[in-house]
DNA sequence: GATTGACTCGTACAACGTACGATGCGATTT
DNA sequence: AAATCGCATCGTACGTTGTACGAGTCAATC
C-alpha cells in the first residue's frame, strides 16, 4: 500500500499549525514537517525569486529527497500558497487602542501589509494566482471591524473593505515590481527613448524615476479613507 | 553563419507595429510574423490560461515549427510581454471633450482599463512581473496630462498617477483572481468553514459572495478623485 | 512476532524551453 | 548565369523540471 493520499489528502493547502514534533531521526535534521518546509520555501524565494524555487532545490536545503516533500504537500504550488500565506501573518497593531483611533489601526495594519510584502517581493507576483489564507482573511476581518466601529454603514462595508485591500493590493505590487528592478526600469527608458517625446506628461513629472513612493502610498490612503469615512 | 541574434536582435521587446507583409509562402499560413505570433498568443491565452501557453503548442496553432517562433521572438518571456501590452491599447474616449469633462474622461480610461484586463483575466496574473510596455505608458501619460489639466499641481502629479494606478491594478487584479475561481471561493469557504467563526464581519458583509464588483470599484474611485482634485 | 500506518526516497518519465546547425529561398552582386 | 548573402524555417537533441510509482524504514500497536 503506498502513502499515496495519505499524508498531504484532500485539495488545497491544510491551514494548520499545531503538530506533533516526533523527530525521528535525531541525528542531524529536525524530521521533515510543514512549518520547516515553509520556512525554507520562504527562504528560498527571499534568495532566489519565483523561478528560483524548485522542489529539488528546496529539499536540498531540508536536507531530504526531493519526494518526501511530496508526503507533507500536494504539490508545488501548494508550497506557494503557503509560503504567502506565512508571510502575511499580522501581529497587530502596537499598543493603540483601535476603538479610540481607527484610523490609526488602519494606517498601521496596511502599512504593516505593505511592509510585510515587500520585504519579500514574490509575494507581490504572487498573490494574483493565489487562494485566500487565513492571514489575509485575519486581515480582511480586522479591517472590516475597524471600519464598522468607525461608522461605516453595514450597506457599505463590503465596498469599503474592498476598495482598501485594491489599494493596498496595487501599490505593493507596483512598488514590487519596480523595486526588483531598477535597471529594468533603465533598460525600458533606454528602449524607449526614440518615443520618449510621445510621453512628455511622465517625462516632465519624472514618474518613472525619482519617486517616493511611501508618501503616495499614504496621500492616496488618506483619500480613500475620507471618502470612506467623512472627517466630521 | 547562423541565424543566431539576427532577427530578434537586442534585449527586450520590440514595441513595433509597421512592417512589411512580404508573404512567400503563398499556398496556405500566411507566413509568419510578430503581430500574427501575438493575436495568437492571446487567443490561446484566452483559451487556456497562463500555463495553457506552450511554445510548441503555440507554433502549431500558426502552423509552424516551435523553434521557428525563435527567430522573431527572443523567448517566451517576451511572447508574454507582447501579448500583455497587446491588450492594454486604449483607443480614447468616445466623444466627450476631456478638457471639459476631465472627470469622465478618467473615468472611461480607467474603467476601459479594468474591463480590457478582465476581459483578458490572464493579464492581471501577468502584469506584476511585467515590464512597461508603450500601451500602459500611454495610458499613463494621457492620466497625467488630464490630471494636469484639472488642476494638479506639479509636485502632486506622481502621486496622483500612482494612487490612481494602485486602484486600478489592484481592483483589476482582485476581481480577476475571484473571477478566475468562483468555486475557488467556494472551495476557500469549505476549507475554512470550522474557522468561520473566526471571521464575523466578513461573514456578515457577505464579503466573500455577493458583491458589486464594478459599484464599488466606481464608489472607490470616485473618493480616490475627490481627494486628488477636490470639487470646488 | 506480525501488522499497521506514518514517513522517506531512488528511479523513472513526460513535458517543457531552447541551443545548435542544416536547409530553403529571394534578392543582390559578380 | 553563377555565386553570394541575408532572412526565415525547422528537425533534432539536451538539460531541467514536476511528480507518479513503488520499495524501503521505523515506531507503535495488537
Amino acid at each position: 500500500m503506498a502513502a499515496k493520499g495519505g499524508g498531504a489528502q484532500g485539495k488545497g493547502p491544510q491551514w494548520q499549525a499545531g503538530s506533533v514534533p516526533s523527530l525521528q531521526q535525531a541525528d542531524s535534521e529536525p524530521a521533515l514537517s510543514i512549518e520547516r518546509i515553509v520556512a525554507t520555501a520562504v527562504e528560498l524565494l527571499d534568495a532566489e525569486g519565483v523561478d528560483g524555487l524548485k522542489m529539488r532545490r528546496l529539499a536540498d536545503r531540508l536536507g531530504a529527497g526531493a519526494m518526501s516533500l511530496y508526503w507533507h504537500v500536494d504539490n508545488k504550488e501548494e508550497v506557494f500558497d503557503l509560503a504567502l500565506d506565512s508571510v502575511l501573518e499580522y501581529r497587530g497593531p502596537p499598543q493603540g487602542i483601535e476603538a479610540a483611533d481607527w484610523r490609526g489601526a488602519i494606517f498601521h495594519m496596511l502599512e504593516d501589509w505593505r511592509a510585510s510584502m515587500l520585504g519579500h517581493p514574490w509575494s507581490a507576483s504572487l498573490l494574483p494566482r493565489r487562494a485566500l489564507g487565513p492571514n489575509i482573511l485575519s486581515r480582511l476581518e480586522l479591517l472590516g471591524r475597524i471600519l464598522s466601529g468607525a461608522g461605516v454603514a453595514e450597506a457599505d462595508l463590503n465596498g469599503a473593505i474592498w476598495s482598501l485591500w485594491n489599494y493596498v493590493i496595487g501599490a505593493t505590487i507596483t512598488r514590487a515590481n519596480f523595486d526588483l528592478s531598477d535597471d529594468d526600469m533603465a533598460a525600458a527608458q533606454q528602449r524607449l527613448a526614440h518615443l520618449s517625446e510621445k510621453y512628455p506628461t511622465i517625462e516632465r513629472a519624472r514618474l518613472l524615476l525619482d519617486n517616493d513612493w511611501d508618501g503616495a502610498f499614504r496621500k492616496g490612503l488618506d483619500f480613500l479613507l475620507d471618502g470612506l469615512v467623512p472627517r466630521q
